[in-house]
DNA sequence: TAACAGTCAATATT
DNA sequence: AATATTGACTGTTA
Protein backbone atom coordinates (compact mmCIF):
# COMPACT_ATOMS: atom_id res chain seq x y z
CA UNK A 1 0.00 0.00 0.00
CA UNK A 2 2.64 2.11 1.23
CA UNK A 3 4.39 1.23 -2.14
CA UNK A 4 1.83 2.89 -4.00
CA UNK A 5 1.51 5.47 -2.45
CA UNK A 6 4.68 6.41 -2.69
CA UNK A 7 4.59 5.70 -6.55
CA UNK A 8 1.79 7.90 -6.99
CA UNK A 9 3.77 11.07 -5.04
CA UNK A 10 6.81 10.22 -7.17
CA UNK A 11 5.29 10.18 -10.11
CA UNK A 12 4.20 13.35 -9.07
CA UNK A 13 1.50 13.33 -11.16
CA UNK A 14 -1.48 10.76 -11.50
CA UNK A 15 -0.45 9.60 -15.63
CA UNK A 16 -4.97 9.13 -16.10
CA UNK A 17 -6.31 7.01 -13.41
CA UNK A 18 -9.41 6.66 -16.24
CA UNK A 19 -10.71 9.70 -17.43
CA UNK A 20 -13.80 11.35 -15.76
CA UNK A 21 -15.77 8.45 -17.21
CA UNK A 22 -19.39 9.35 -18.60
CA UNK A 23 -20.67 7.82 -15.87
CA UNK A 24 -24.18 6.17 -15.02
CA UNK A 25 -23.79 3.78 -17.76
CA UNK A 26 -26.58 2.09 -16.46
CA UNK A 27 -30.11 2.37 -17.11
CA UNK A 28 -30.75 6.04 -19.33
CA UNK A 29 -31.98 8.26 -16.37
CA UNK A 30 -31.23 8.32 -13.04
CA UNK A 31 -33.68 10.21 -10.59
CA UNK A 32 -32.36 13.72 -10.16
CA UNK A 33 -31.29 13.58 -7.28
CA UNK A 34 -27.01 13.52 -8.11
CA UNK A 35 -25.17 15.79 -10.56
CA UNK A 36 -24.55 13.60 -13.35
CA UNK A 37 -21.44 12.72 -12.94
CA UNK A 38 -17.76 13.90 -11.37
CA UNK A 39 -16.72 13.97 -7.90
CA UNK A 40 -19.93 15.02 -6.34
CA UNK A 41 -20.09 17.54 -3.71
CA UNK A 42 -17.51 16.03 -2.12
CA UNK A 43 -17.65 17.57 1.61
CA UNK A 44 -14.20 17.70 1.57
CA UNK A 45 -12.05 19.06 4.70
CA UNK A 46 -11.21 22.69 3.34
CA UNK A 47 -8.27 22.77 4.85
CA UNK A 48 -6.73 19.96 3.81
CA UNK A 49 -5.99 19.83 -0.29
CA UNK A 50 -9.35 20.19 -1.31
CA UNK A 51 -7.71 20.42 -4.68
CA UNK A 52 -7.73 16.52 -5.33
CA UNK A 53 -9.78 14.52 -6.47
CA UNK A 54 -11.39 11.84 -5.20
CA UNK A 55 -9.66 9.03 -6.98
CA UNK A 56 -5.99 10.80 -6.25
CA UNK A 57 -7.15 11.06 -2.55
CA UNK A 58 -7.90 7.28 -2.64
CA UNK A 59 -4.99 6.85 -4.34
CA UNK A 60 -2.93 8.50 -1.64
CA UNK A 61 -5.44 7.65 1.48
CA UNK A 62 -3.46 5.64 3.88
CA UNK A 63 -4.70 2.13 4.93
CA UNK A 64 -8.69 2.72 6.43
CA UNK A 65 -10.26 0.71 8.83
CA UNK A 66 -13.23 0.01 6.85
CA UNK A 67 -15.16 -1.86 9.72
CA UNK A 68 -14.88 0.97 11.82
CA UNK A 69 -16.09 3.63 9.72
CA UNK A 70 -19.29 1.78 8.47
CA UNK A 71 -19.59 1.26 12.11
CA UNK A 72 -19.42 4.68 12.94
CA UNK A 73 -21.50 5.76 9.90
CA UNK A 74 -24.27 3.46 10.87
CA UNK A 75 -24.42 5.36 14.49
CA UNK A 76 -24.29 8.73 13.41
CA UNK A 77 -27.04 7.86 11.13
CA UNK A 78 -29.20 6.63 13.16
CA UNK A 79 -28.43 8.95 15.90
CA UNK A 80 -29.55 11.83 13.23
CA UNK A 81 -32.67 10.12 12.15
CA UNK A 82 -30.42 10.36 8.95
CA UNK A 83 -31.75 7.80 6.26
CA UNK A 84 -29.27 5.77 3.80
CA UNK A 85 -30.91 6.69 0.54
CA UNK A 86 -30.52 10.50 1.44
CA UNK A 87 -26.91 10.12 3.09
CA UNK A 88 -26.17 7.11 -0.74
CA UNK A 89 -27.53 10.03 -3.07
CA UNK A 90 -25.40 12.48 -1.93
CA UNK A 91 -22.72 11.71 -0.32
CA UNK A 92 -21.44 8.52 -1.66
CA UNK A 93 -23.25 8.90 -4.86
CA UNK A 94 -25.02 5.52 -4.44
CA UNK A 95 -28.16 4.00 -4.14
CA UNK A 96 -29.99 2.87 -0.79
CA UNK A 97 -29.43 -0.92 -1.57
CA UNK A 98 -25.83 -0.38 -2.09
CA UNK A 99 -25.62 1.76 0.72
CA UNK A 100 -27.00 -1.18 3.27
CA UNK A 101 -24.47 -3.97 1.60
CA UNK A 102 -21.49 -1.37 1.84
CA UNK A 103 -22.65 -0.46 5.59
CA UNK A 104 -24.03 -3.92 6.80
CA UNK A 105 -20.88 -5.87 5.08
CA UNK A 106 -17.46 -3.98 4.40
CA UNK A 107 -14.66 -5.61 2.80
CA UNK A 108 -11.43 -4.91 4.20
CA UNK A 109 -9.36 -2.00 3.13
CA UNK A 110 -6.56 -4.44 1.58
CA UNK A 111 -9.26 -6.36 -0.40
CA UNK A 112 -10.80 -3.34 -1.78
CA UNK A 113 -9.72 -2.10 -5.75
CA UNK A 114 -9.48 1.45 -5.83
CA UNK A 115 -12.66 2.52 -7.03
CA UNK A 116 -14.20 -0.06 -4.29
CA UNK A 117 -12.17 2.64 -1.71
CA UNK A 118 -13.92 5.10 -2.52
CA UNK A 119 -17.35 5.29 -0.94
CA UNK A 120 -15.03 4.48 2.19
CA UNK A 121 -12.53 7.62 1.36
CA UNK A 122 -15.45 9.59 1.30
CA UNK A 123 -17.42 8.33 4.59
CA UNK A 124 -14.11 8.99 6.18
CA UNK A 125 -13.99 12.23 4.64
CA UNK A 126 -17.57 12.92 5.66
CA UNK A 127 -16.93 11.78 8.98
CA UNK A 128 -14.14 13.94 9.54
CA UNK A 129 -16.22 17.17 9.65
CA UNK A 130 -19.14 17.47 12.14
CA UNK A 131 -20.35 20.01 10.05
CA UNK A 132 -21.69 17.66 7.42
CA UNK A 133 -24.10 15.93 9.61
CA UNK A 134 -25.59 19.79 9.78
CA UNK A 135 -25.72 19.85 6.47
CA UNK A 136 -27.05 16.55 5.56
CA UNK A 137 -29.84 16.92 7.91
CA UNK A 138 -30.60 20.55 6.31
CA UNK A 139 -31.11 18.49 2.78
CA UNK A 140 -33.34 16.06 4.63
CA UNK A 141 -35.78 19.20 5.37
CA UNK A 142 -35.39 20.81 2.36
CA UNK A 143 -36.11 17.17 1.00
CA UNK A 144 -39.18 17.14 2.97
CA UNK A 145 -40.74 21.03 2.57
CA UNK A 146 -40.28 20.15 -1.31
CA UNK A 147 -42.39 16.56 -0.77
CA UNK A 148 -44.99 18.43 1.31
CA UNK A 149 -45.26 21.25 -1.79
CA UNK A 150 -45.52 18.83 -4.18
CA UNK A 151 -48.17 16.78 -2.23
CA UNK A 152 -50.19 20.22 -1.88
CA UNK A 153 -50.28 21.31 -5.49
CA UNK A 154 -51.42 17.43 -6.56
CA UNK A 155 -53.98 17.47 -3.61
CA UNK A 156 -55.29 20.93 -4.78
CA UNK A 157 -55.26 20.47 -8.62
CA UNK A 158 -55.82 16.57 -8.31
CA UNK A 159 -55.70 15.60 -11.64
CA UNK A 160 -53.27 17.94 -14.09
CA UNK A 161 -50.44 17.26 -11.59
CA UNK A 162 -47.22 17.03 -13.16
CA UNK A 163 -48.15 17.37 -16.52
CA UNK A 164 -45.96 20.10 -16.91
CA UNK A 165 -43.02 17.90 -17.86
CA UNK A 166 -42.55 16.51 -21.15
CA UNK A 167 -44.52 13.30 -19.87
CA UNK A 168 -40.69 12.24 -18.98
CA UNK A 169 -42.02 10.86 -15.84
CA UNK A 170 -43.23 7.45 -16.85
CA UNK A 171 -42.67 4.37 -14.97
CA UNK A 172 -43.34 4.88 -11.43
CA UNK A 173 -46.09 2.43 -10.77
CA UNK A 174 -48.28 3.76 -13.50
CA UNK A 175 -48.19 2.49 -17.50
CA UNK A 176 -49.44 -1.36 -16.68
CA UNK A 177 -48.52 -1.94 -19.92
CA UNK A 178 -44.61 -1.21 -19.39
CA UNK A 179 -44.64 -3.41 -16.51
CA UNK A 180 -45.71 -6.20 -18.99
CA UNK A 181 -42.05 -5.24 -21.75
CA UNK A 182 -39.68 -4.86 -18.44
CA UNK A 183 -38.62 -8.66 -18.03
CA UNK A 184 -39.72 -9.17 -15.09
CA UNK A 185 -37.12 -10.07 -11.77
CA UNK A 186 -36.42 -13.63 -11.57
CA UNK A 187 -37.03 -14.90 -7.86
CA UNK A 188 -35.42 -18.19 -7.13
CA UNK A 189 -37.93 -20.25 -4.99
CA UNK A 190 -36.00 -21.46 -1.41
CA UNK A 191 -36.03 -25.23 -2.55
CA UNK A 192 -34.46 -23.88 -5.65
CA UNK A 193 -31.26 -21.71 -4.28
CA UNK A 194 -31.35 -24.74 -1.61
CA UNK A 195 -30.55 -26.92 -4.33
CA UNK A 196 -27.87 -24.22 -5.65
CA UNK A 197 -26.37 -23.98 -2.43
CA UNK A 198 -25.76 -27.69 -2.59
CA UNK A 199 -24.28 -27.97 -6.09
CA UNK A 200 -21.93 -25.10 -4.83
CA UNK A 201 -20.65 -27.01 -1.82
CA UNK A 202 -20.12 -29.79 -4.11
CA UNK A 203 -18.65 -27.68 -6.57
CA UNK A 204 -17.70 -23.70 -6.39
CA UNK A 205 -16.88 -24.02 -9.78
CA UNK A 206 -19.24 -26.23 -12.15
CA UNK A 207 -18.02 -27.01 -15.36
CA UNK A 208 -20.26 -25.57 -17.98
CA UNK A 209 -21.72 -28.89 -18.18
CA UNK A 210 -22.91 -29.07 -14.57
CA UNK A 211 -24.30 -25.51 -14.94
CA UNK A 212 -26.56 -26.44 -17.67
CA UNK A 213 -27.62 -29.64 -16.00
CA UNK A 214 -28.89 -26.92 -13.15
CA UNK A 215 -30.65 -24.81 -15.03
CA UNK A 216 -32.55 -27.83 -16.62
CA UNK A 217 -33.17 -29.25 -13.89
CA UNK A 218 -34.36 -26.19 -12.05
CA UNK A 219 -35.71 -25.25 -14.97
CA UNK A 220 -33.68 -21.69 -14.70
CA UNK A 221 -32.56 -19.99 -17.44
CA UNK A 222 -28.38 -20.62 -17.67
CA UNK A 223 -27.50 -17.52 -17.19
CA UNK A 224 -29.34 -16.90 -13.86
CA UNK A 225 -27.48 -19.95 -12.56
CA UNK A 226 -24.02 -18.67 -13.89
CA UNK A 227 -25.20 -15.10 -12.82
CA UNK A 228 -25.90 -16.84 -9.04
CA UNK A 229 -22.98 -18.89 -8.64
CA UNK A 230 -20.50 -15.25 -9.52
CA UNK A 231 -23.50 -13.68 -6.88
CA UNK A 232 -22.83 -16.33 -3.83
CA UNK A 233 -18.93 -17.08 -4.37
CA UNK A 234 -18.78 -13.32 -4.02
CA UNK A 235 -21.16 -12.90 -1.13
CA UNK A 236 -19.92 -16.05 0.95
CA UNK A 237 -16.13 -14.72 0.58
CA UNK A 238 -17.62 -11.52 2.45
CA UNK A 239 -19.30 -13.04 5.11
CA UNK A 240 -16.19 -14.32 5.56
CA UNK A 241 -14.22 -11.32 6.11
CA UNK A 242 -16.95 -10.02 8.37
CA UNK A 243 -16.85 -12.98 10.49
CA UNK A 244 -13.18 -12.72 11.29
CA UNK A 245 -13.49 -9.04 11.91
CA UNK A 246 -15.82 -9.93 14.28
CA UNK A 247 -14.41 -12.30 15.76
CA UNK A 248 -11.05 -10.39 15.96
CA UNK A 249 -13.20 -8.01 17.30
CA UNK A 250 -14.23 -10.03 20.33
CA UNK A 251 -10.32 -11.73 21.32
CA UNK A 252 -9.16 -7.94 21.50
CA UNK A 253 -12.23 -7.12 23.95
CA UNK A 254 -10.98 -10.03 25.79
CA UNK A 255 -14.54 -11.38 25.96
CA UNK A 256 -15.34 -14.90 25.72
CA UNK A 257 -18.67 -15.30 23.57
CA UNK A 258 -18.57 -18.98 23.38
CA UNK A 259 -21.25 -19.05 20.85
CA UNK A 260 -24.47 -17.33 19.93
CA UNK A 261 -26.38 -15.56 22.73
CA UNK A 262 -25.71 -11.58 22.66
CA UNK A 263 -24.84 -10.74 25.93
CA UNK A 264 -22.00 -8.66 25.46
CA UNK A 265 -22.46 -4.76 25.46
CA UNK A 266 -22.49 -4.11 29.27
CA UNK A 267 -21.81 -1.18 29.97
CA UNK A 268 -18.29 -0.24 28.75
CA UNK A 269 -17.91 2.46 26.01
CA UNK A 270 -16.97 1.94 22.25
CA UNK A 271 -17.39 -1.44 20.35
CA UNK A 272 -18.57 -4.33 20.86
CA UNK A 273 -19.16 -5.80 17.32
CA UNK A 274 -21.86 -7.66 17.71
CA UNK A 275 -25.18 -7.87 19.05
CA UNK A 276 -26.02 -11.00 17.73
CA UNK A 277 -23.22 -12.36 15.99
CA UNK A 278 -22.79 -15.35 14.92
CA UNK A 279 -26.32 -16.58 14.84
CA UNK A 280 -27.00 -14.45 12.22
CA UNK A 281 -27.27 -16.56 9.12
CA UNK A 282 -27.74 -13.72 7.28
CA UNK A 283 -29.24 -15.31 4.06
CA UNK A 284 -26.03 -16.58 2.76
CA UNK A 285 -25.81 -19.18 5.66
CA UNK A 286 -27.33 -22.50 4.90
CA UNK A 287 -29.58 -22.91 7.56
CA UNK A 288 -30.57 -26.45 6.18
CA UNK A 289 -27.50 -28.30 8.13
CA UNK A 290 -29.21 -31.38 8.53
CA UNK A 291 -30.21 -32.82 4.82
CA UNK A 292 -26.76 -34.90 4.67
CA UNK A 293 -25.49 -32.45 2.22
CA UNK A 294 -24.19 -35.90 0.27
CA UNK A 295 -23.31 -35.39 -2.67
CA UNK A 296 -26.30 -32.93 -4.94
CA UNK A 297 -28.59 -36.07 -6.60
CA UNK A 298 -29.67 -34.10 -9.30
CA UNK A 299 -33.16 -35.84 -9.19
CA UNK A 300 -35.26 -34.80 -6.13
CA UNK A 301 -34.72 -30.87 -7.09
CA UNK A 302 -37.57 -30.37 -8.91
CA UNK A 303 -38.93 -26.35 -8.23
CA UNK A 304 -42.60 -26.96 -8.57
CA UNK A 305 -44.51 -29.18 -6.06
CA UNK A 306 -41.84 -30.47 -4.01
CA UNK A 307 -43.35 -31.27 -0.55
CA UNK A 308 -40.24 -31.38 1.42
CA UNK A 309 -39.01 -30.69 4.69
CA UNK A 310 -41.25 -26.98 5.28
CA UNK A 311 -38.42 -24.98 7.13
CA UNK A 312 -37.17 -24.20 11.09
CA UNK A 313 -37.77 -28.21 11.23
CA UNK A 314 -34.82 -30.05 11.97
CA UNK A 315 -32.88 -27.75 14.05
CA UNK A 316 -30.87 -31.03 15.27
CA UNK A 317 -27.93 -30.26 13.74
CA UNK A 318 -24.45 -31.83 13.72
CA UNK A 319 -24.95 -33.12 10.11
CA UNK A 320 -21.44 -34.67 8.72
CA UNK A 321 -21.02 -31.67 5.93
CA UNK A 322 -21.09 -33.12 3.00
CA UNK A 323 -18.23 -34.36 1.43
CA UNK A 324 -16.08 -31.24 1.18
CA UNK A 325 -12.62 -32.40 0.65
CA UNK A 326 -12.17 -31.26 4.19
CA UNK A 327 -15.21 -33.18 5.12
CA UNK A 328 -12.75 -35.69 6.97
CA UNK A 329 -11.76 -33.31 9.66
CA UNK A 330 -13.64 -33.45 12.26
CA UNK A 331 -14.36 -31.18 15.77
CA UNK A 332 -12.85 -34.68 17.30
CA UNK A 333 -10.08 -34.02 16.26
CA UNK A 334 -8.73 -30.10 16.72
CA UNK A 335 -5.35 -31.28 16.38
CA UNK A 336 -5.77 -31.94 12.90
CA UNK A 337 -6.73 -28.93 12.03
CA UNK A 338 -3.73 -27.27 13.53
CA UNK A 339 -1.45 -27.96 10.71
CA UNK A 340 -3.46 -25.07 9.15
CA UNK A 341 -2.60 -21.83 9.34
CA UNK A 342 -4.71 -20.22 12.01
CA UNK A 343 -6.29 -18.49 9.68
CA UNK A 344 -8.30 -21.43 8.21
CA UNK A 345 -8.57 -23.42 11.33
CA UNK A 346 -11.73 -24.56 11.05
CA UNK A 347 -14.53 -23.09 13.39
CA UNK A 348 -16.78 -25.31 15.09
CA UNK A 349 -19.85 -23.69 14.82
CA UNK A 350 -21.54 -25.21 12.07
CA UNK A 351 -22.71 -22.92 9.78
CA UNK A 352 -19.78 -20.83 9.55
CA UNK A 353 -18.11 -24.25 9.54
CA UNK A 354 -19.46 -24.80 6.25
CA UNK A 355 -18.84 -21.80 4.97
CA UNK A 356 -15.18 -22.38 5.81
CA UNK A 357 -15.08 -25.87 4.61
CA UNK A 358 -16.88 -24.09 1.05
CA UNK A 359 -14.29 -21.45 0.79
CA UNK A 360 -11.53 -24.12 1.69
CA UNK A 361 -12.53 -25.81 -1.33
CA UNK A 362 -13.02 -22.90 -3.52
CA UNK A 363 -9.02 -22.23 -2.67
CA UNK A 364 -8.14 -25.83 -3.59
CA UNK A 365 -9.96 -25.00 -6.72
CA UNK A 366 -7.85 -22.07 -7.33
CA UNK A 367 -4.46 -23.70 -5.94
CA UNK A 368 -5.09 -26.63 -9.15
CA UNK A 369 -5.58 -24.22 -11.24
CA UNK A 370 -2.66 -22.08 -10.31
CA UNK A 371 -0.88 -24.71 -10.16
CA UNK A 372 -1.60 -25.97 -13.78
CA UNK A 373 0.27 -22.96 -14.81
CA UNK A 374 3.75 -22.42 -15.11
CA UNK A 375 3.86 -19.09 -13.39
CA UNK A 376 2.73 -19.39 -9.57
CA UNK A 377 3.80 -15.77 -9.12
CA UNK A 378 1.38 -14.31 -6.38
CA UNK A 379 -0.41 -16.49 -4.44
CA UNK A 380 -2.84 -14.55 -1.99
CA UNK A 381 -5.06 -16.25 0.12
C1' DT B 1 -13.10 -15.51 -21.93
C1' DA B 2 -14.19 -16.81 -17.20
C1' DA B 3 -14.32 -14.79 -12.86
C1' DC B 4 -14.55 -10.63 -10.35
C1' DA B 5 -15.78 -6.24 -8.24
C1' DG B 6 -19.18 -2.79 -7.77
C1' DT B 7 -23.60 -1.43 -8.38
C1' DC B 8 -28.30 -0.93 -9.61
C1' DA B 9 -32.89 -1.38 -8.75
C1' DA B 10 -36.83 -4.41 -7.98
C1' DT B 11 -38.53 -6.81 -4.08
C1' DA B 12 -38.71 -8.42 0.64
C1' DT B 13 -38.53 -7.47 5.36
C1' DT B 14 -38.81 -4.71 9.41
C1' DA C 1 -41.00 4.55 5.48
C1' DA C 2 -36.61 2.70 6.04
C1' DT C 3 -33.69 -1.21 5.34
C1' DA C 4 -32.13 -5.58 3.72
C1' DT C 5 -31.67 -8.90 0.04
C1' DT C 6 -30.34 -10.34 -4.40
C1' DG C 7 -30.55 -11.39 -9.81
C1' DA C 8 -28.51 -9.02 -13.35
C1' DC C 9 -25.49 -5.75 -15.66
C1' DT C 10 -21.14 -3.05 -16.74
C1' DG C 11 -16.44 -2.59 -16.62
C1' DT C 12 -11.91 -4.75 -15.22
C1' DT C 13 -8.44 -8.43 -14.87
C1' DA C 14 -5.54 -11.89 -16.04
Amino acid sequence: LSSAEESVKSLGETPSLQAPRAEQPQSSERSEGSPPSTPLPLPLTSSSHSSLSIQEMVAMSPELDTYGITKKVKEVLTDNNLGQRLFGESILGLTQGSVSDLLARPKPWHKLSLKGREPFVRMQLWLSDPQNVEKLMDMKRMEKKAYMKRRHSSLSDCQPVDSGLQGVEFSRGGSPLHQQLKKPRVVLAPEEKEALKRAYQEKPYPSPKTIEELASQLNLKTSTVINWFHNYRSRIRRELFLEEVQAAGLVEEGRLVKSAEGNCCDGAESDCPIGKSASQESSLGDDSNTKSTLAYSPAPYKPTTSATQGPGINRSHASPLGLGLFSCLSDSNPSASSTISNSARLPRDSSLRKKKVANLNNIIHRLEKAASKEEPSEWEF
